[in-house]
RNA sequence: GGGCGCUUAGCUCAGGUGGUCAGAGCAGCUGGCUUACAACCAGCAGGCCGUCGGUUCGAGUCCGGCAGCGCCCACCA
């Protein structure tokens, strides 16, 4: 024990051995029943840990080490997220480059030292290798933050959703899904991102404010007449494929199954009647263009209406045949000479123009009415989505719908409520789930296709690869039967050149980190698992996601249990985010607080409640852990280096309430934390150890210094030594640096490998005198003792003539049991117990001696 | 438009099943080197518990309405 004992240097002592004794290792020895399986969040690895991250896994940390004690062993892996489109974005921006997949692969690439600007192209394979690259140094870095944060992961059980197990766990789902036809691909009007130039999913949108403008367009009737009808996207005009009003709207009525000419093409659409169309919003009446918006693929859909496509992949307008089958126009040179005007042009400047074109036809009534209104963005995009016709590949779960309800009603939720968020969006799923993604750092969709006679590729004839040679990459790898120099070519093949989108992988962590079908020994002894942790934004990407995936391999819940965390606010309580620049990254605050200090913060937060950086709070946690070493270091010192009186020498009737109450907060707190409540665990265990230090050490002190033959003395000694090393485990889950310090002063192994204390250790508080709890009635005559004297302004040192306590009888009678105690405490000369009747007045009055 | 959460001292927040529940920490103020702790200790002050109504002998604590803030889902011509 040292002289001054000090938190310098702990967090390099302890990790070290904890890693050297393997103090975290999960033993797979262990049945399934004494298995605690986490699933931990693979974070996105594109830069920096954020501080939220600390956060929540600093919560998931506090209950694994909480069920680690209790005597479960632990399965809680470490994964990163490294596949997908910020790593490659990341990527990009750090050497300069950008992916041409048409290059061919330089083995001795290597970047320029200085980004180059503009960007230069490199090969598929080059851009790969880069990405891994920079991802494990990314990941070294990671590590090293959770390390120093304490988290007690199991580091062997490490795995990256790039590695060629998650690649080959990922492509054998989809080849099963594929099998069992729960996957399928189709041509369909996709949600698309123009920059980025893939297509992406209903889970990935955000919506976000923009202004825009309701413009009124003048269609002129086929049967005479005309009608106004008011569009946000004029530049959309060309590929109106319908007009459409509510079918109870008296105003259109009339013009149902009639058809109106389009201005400036001169293409006729029918008017037609649909119940989505809203009477109130615009003229209501509804130009249908393929595609403005996702309301436009209903109609399109339910009412069968032709395609007239105008906005490409790269989000310009494309060229188009005016006259042709699908184009025909009433003025087909009037439509070209128009059109013209637009094509190639950006969406955003073709309204311009077309807003100037339709204005010289009169054909724009008025002036446009701004607006600022919802518009769809992919959440890492910077234009609003367009939806373009591609082939995708889809996974089935709109007709899983009810199977899902059921089984996020069965999960148990922390905290319950958030269960309405999965309910309301597997309620308003509205397609299936494209996982196929036009981009390049990811796992490839392990599928060939057939190439005709023709030399067109064949979609409906495809390759699949066996099982047993996974993981492929299509691009590099050849179906069975055929060869390389086939590829491309008429009677070969081609490999689908997507990748899946990175949730394709990531809702598979519970199999991957298992070893699905690699390791059925290991999978059967923690799967399903217990436990997923993670943060309330993505409960409809990833937590959703997973639930689809495990139905379809396992037919089952992937856990039993949802621990749904906050996200982290900065100190205005704002949402942190790069483009605000109000990111608080975790390494400083760790190096200026100490890992328990940020622990203890993150730990304050309750589960669900988002949560703002709080530096004050880091440093009631540090103050925290000083006291406890303090603390341990004068009840260790009582004990004259020699072993502490086992808990049957407790006799005096103080030391018995306090170890009687402590019985009742390790009870509440083993309750709070078996409902995943690490908040309340901490917040009882804090509030009796300050409450420990503040009257039972300074009521015991006297008695602890005393002859170690005494009774009294032993006693006070065997109750202090059961008390802390109790309390050193009620801490251990929060504050796991400064607990281990303490623990290795006077025990042998790792307090985290310690038994989780229990009514049974401390047993002995039964023989507690029944009656008022002594230490509270002590504590209450030692406060008015300290506020006599604080307010005499003078010191807690400072003698005490006379104490008169004035109480009813059978609180005289505890307070007698601690006389000696009180008086040394307190530093009396006389005290004096007075009953007083049951109208008598109770009270305590202090006079203090002469200066 | 549907849903969820929050609204308690200047700040951040605790307050199972309704009756010492009006609390903690921080900040503030006043004191104190007390042999575990001066990066400490002791003490003080601070609040019509968002609002209106209801249930009850009694409501931060239960029910309903309203308001503000935040979020989820949907819509977004």
């Amino acid at each position: 024990m040292p002289e001054r004992p000090s938190l310098e240097g702990l967090e390099e002592k302890w990790a070290a051995r904890w890693e050297k004794d393997g103090t975290y290792r999960f033993d797979r020895a262990a049945p399934r029943d004494r298995v605690f399986a986490v699933d931990t969040p693979p974070p996105t690895v594109s830069g920096s840990l954020h501080l939220g991250h600390v956060f929540s896994y600093t919560h998931t940390d506090t209950v694994v080490r909480f069920q680690r004690m209790r005597g479960r062993e632990a399965f809680y892996p470490m994964g990163w997220d490294d596949n997908g489109l910020p790593t490659e974005r990341r990527v990009q921006n750090y050497f300069g480059v950008r992916c041409d997949p048409t290059l061919p692969y330089d083995p001795g690439f290597e970047p320029p030292a200085v980004p180059p600007d503009p960007p230069m192209a490199i090969s598929r394979p080059n851009f790969v290798e880069l990405c891994e690259r920079l991802t494990a140094e990314d990941e070294q870095a990671f590590e090293d933050l959770w390390r120093q944060l304490g988290l007690s992961v199991d580091w062997s059980l490490c795995y990256s959703t790039i590695d060629p197990a998650a690649r080959r766990a990922s492509q054998r789902s989809f080849l099963r899904m594929l099998a069992r036809g729960d996957a399928y691909q189709q041509s369909a009007p996709t949600l698309w991102d123009v920059d980025f130039q893939t297509a992406v999913s209903q889970a990935e949108l955000e919506d976000r404010e923009r202004p825009g403008a309701y413009h009124r367009l003048r269609f002129r009737l086929a049967s005479g007449g005309d009608v106004d009808v008011e569009t946000t996207r004029p530049e959309l005009l060309a590929a109106c494929v319908a007009l459409v009003a509510h079918p109870g709207d008296d105003r259109y009525r009339p013009l149902f199954g009639t058809e109106a000419l389009t201005p400036l093409f001169g293409v006729r659409v029918p008017v037609l009647a649909h119940e989505a169309a809203d009477p109130d919003k615009g003229s209501g009446i509804a130009m249908v263009c393929t595609f403005g918006d996702t309301t436009d693929i209903l109609w399109w859909r339910e009412l069968g209406l032709p395609t007239r496509a105008v906005v490409g992949r790269d989000g310009r307008l494309e060229p188009v045949t005016w006259g042709a089958p699908g184009w025909e126009s009433e003025d087909p040179v009037g439509a070209a000479r128009a059109y013209g005007e637009l094509v190639g042009r950006s969406v955003g400047q073709a309204r311009n123009r077309v807003v100037e074109l339709l204005a010289e036809a009169g054909a724009l009534i008025g002036q446009p009415r701004p607006i600022v209104h919802p518009v769809k963005f992919y959440e890492r995009g910077d234009r609003p989505l367009e939806i373009v016709t591609s082939r995708q590949w889809f996974v089935h779960t709109l007709g899983l719908r009810d199977r899902l309800l059921a089984h996020g009603e069965a999960l148990r939720w922390h905290p319950p409520y958030m269960a309405h968020r999965y309910r309301s969006w597997v309620e308003g799923l509205q397609s299936d789930w494209n996982i196929s993604r036009q981009r390049f750092f990811g796992v490839p969709l392990p599928v060939w296709y057939a190439v005709g006679d023709d030399g067109q590729v064949d979609h409906a004839r495809l390759l699949v690869p066996s099982e047993d040679r996974l993981p492929i990459d299509p691009s590099t790898d050849v179906p069975e039967g055929y060869d390389e120099h086939q590829r491309g070519q008429p009677g070969g093949f081609v490999g689908d050149p997507d990748v899946m989108d990175t949730w394709a992988t990531s809702s598979l962590t519970p199999l991957i980190a298992g070893r699905w079908e690699e390791d059925p020994d290991l999978f059967a002894r923690v799967f399903p698992m217990d436990l997923r942790p993670q943060a309330h934004d993505i409960i409809r990407t990833w937590l959703f996601t997973t639930i689809v995936r495990t139905e379809y391999e396992l037919g089952c819940l992937p856990w039993s249990d949802a621990a749904i965390s906050g996200w982290v606010l900065d100190p205005d309580r704002k949402k942190m985010s790069k483009s605000k620049g109000n990111v608080v990254t975790p390494l400083p605050l760790l190096q200026r607080h100490g890992a328990d200090s940020v622990r203890y913060w993150a730990a304050c937060g309750r589960q669900g409640t988002d949560t703002a950086v709080d530096e004050g709070q880091m440093k009631v946690g540090r103050r925290l852990a000083i006291k406890i070493l303090n603390a341990s270091r004068f009840a260790l010192g009582r004990l004259e280096g020699a072993a502490a009186p086992g808990p049957e020498a407790v006799t005096e009737a103080l030391d018995l309430h306090a170890l009687r109450r402590l019985r009742e907060v390790v009870a509440e707190a083993t309750g709070a934390f078996e409902g995943y409540d690490y908040t309340t665990a901490l917040e009882r265990t804090e509030s009796y150890f300050w409450n420990f230090c503040d009257d039972y050490l300074e009521l015991v002190k006297a008695r602890a210094y005393g002859d170690g033959a005494a009774a009294g003395t032993r006693s006070a000694r065997a109750a202090l030594a059961l008390a802390l090393s109790v309390q050193l485990r009620l801490f251990a889950p929060f504050l796991p640096f400064v607990t281990e310090e303490v623990w290795s002063w006077w025990r042998d192994g790792s307090v985290h490998r310690a038994r989780w204390p229990d009514a049974t250790e401390l047993a002995v508080a039964d023989r507690a005198p029944g009656g008022p709890d002594v230490l509270a009635l002590a504590g209450e005559v030692l406060a008015a003792v300290r506020r006599a004297k604080t307010e005499a302004q003078r010191s807690l040192r400072a003698r005490v003539a006379r104490l008169e306590v004035r109480d009813a009888p059978e609180r005289l009678t505890a307070l007698a049991t601690v006389r000696h105690d009180l008086v040394e405490a307190g530093g009396v000369d006389d005290l004096v117990l007075a009953p007083v009747g049951a109208d008598g007045l109770a009270g305590v009055e202090v006079t203090l001696a002469e200066q």
